[in-house]
DNA sequence: TGAGTTACATCGAAATTTGATATAGTTCAC
DNA sequence: GTGAACTATATCAAATTTCGATGTAACTCA
């Protein structure tokens, strides 16, 4: 079996157009809402560690971490294991921005797919456990 | 069929994340990317209808374009039908920036598809016309 | 131990984004 | 057809974000 994957990635593209502005509130810019994603999937996790999924360079990711400490949604603490190292996690608040977010997200996406055939549902329900496949290899990948 | 929304939504913000930072190459900015992505499938079209999909203000955006026409990626033109109206597409160029970038997920992602199973490509290529869907209703909805 | 490396912070400059406002074109009730 | 209200885009200065260069402290390992 061989997928059209030129196709395939057309139609995540555009998929992904519609899905990234699924959430309706807009207090966070692009690079902030990434931090805070991958703190919340990520755990805690050293400034480096972040640098690496972020798309900024490390002086404007460490100015970006000290406003959300400021903000209260993100925690610093120095690294146990390597003093010059510290460990950033997301706080209750942190956390719960991230949430709501996929909240949103769930809710706007259920009144989507609310709106396809039961068989295209089925198709829909059978691609979660591929998608997660294709995203681990992605991981072990890189 | 029901679908579990909930995990589904997780599965696909999971997914992107890889999915998002699949090309290589980092020459543009967030804003310019989605700028040039719109444009590229939009064809030409208003400044303020960019603006709708754009998570930019007005000036943000005028100035943005401004750059853009300068690099010689975006073209302007007035609006025919409205003396007040620019009418903003891609040139060869900045064509060519969407498709050199589209190109590489394209790789990348063959690589990853590579790795699956049959039977997982076959789950892939069936729901390629229900992501589809998915996108055309969210379209409408909107 | 000390030379080289790594993690993060700081600083000033450059780039981006914003709110307020200006200008020119359009619409529509009269 | 005229003018009041509205719309599309541009301009400007201020705020914010990002960057490159460089500093400081901690770690590694020969």
């Amino acid at each position: 079996m061989t997928v059209d994957v030129e196709r395939l990635t057309t139609v995540i593209e555009d998929f992904n157009t519609i899905f990234i502005r699924l959430p309706s509130v807009r207090r966070f810019s692009f690079s902030t809402l990434s931090v805070l994603h991958t703190l919340a999937r990520g755990g805690p996790m050293r400034l480096t560690d972040l640098l690496a999924t972020e798309q900024l360079k490390q002086p404007a990711l460490t100015s970006l971490v000290a406003k959300l400490e400021q903000d209260g949604l993100v925690s610093r603490r120095p690294d146990p294991s390597d003093g010059r190292a510290m460990l950033l996690s997301l706080t209750r608040e942190g956390r719960q921005i991230v949430r709501s977010r996929h909240a949103n997200r769930v809710a706007q996406l259920t009144r989507l797919v609310d709106q396809l055939t039961d068989d295209e549902r089925a198709v829909l329900a059978d691609s979660m456990p591929v998608l997660t496949r294709l995203t681990e290899i992605a991981k072990e990948d890189a």
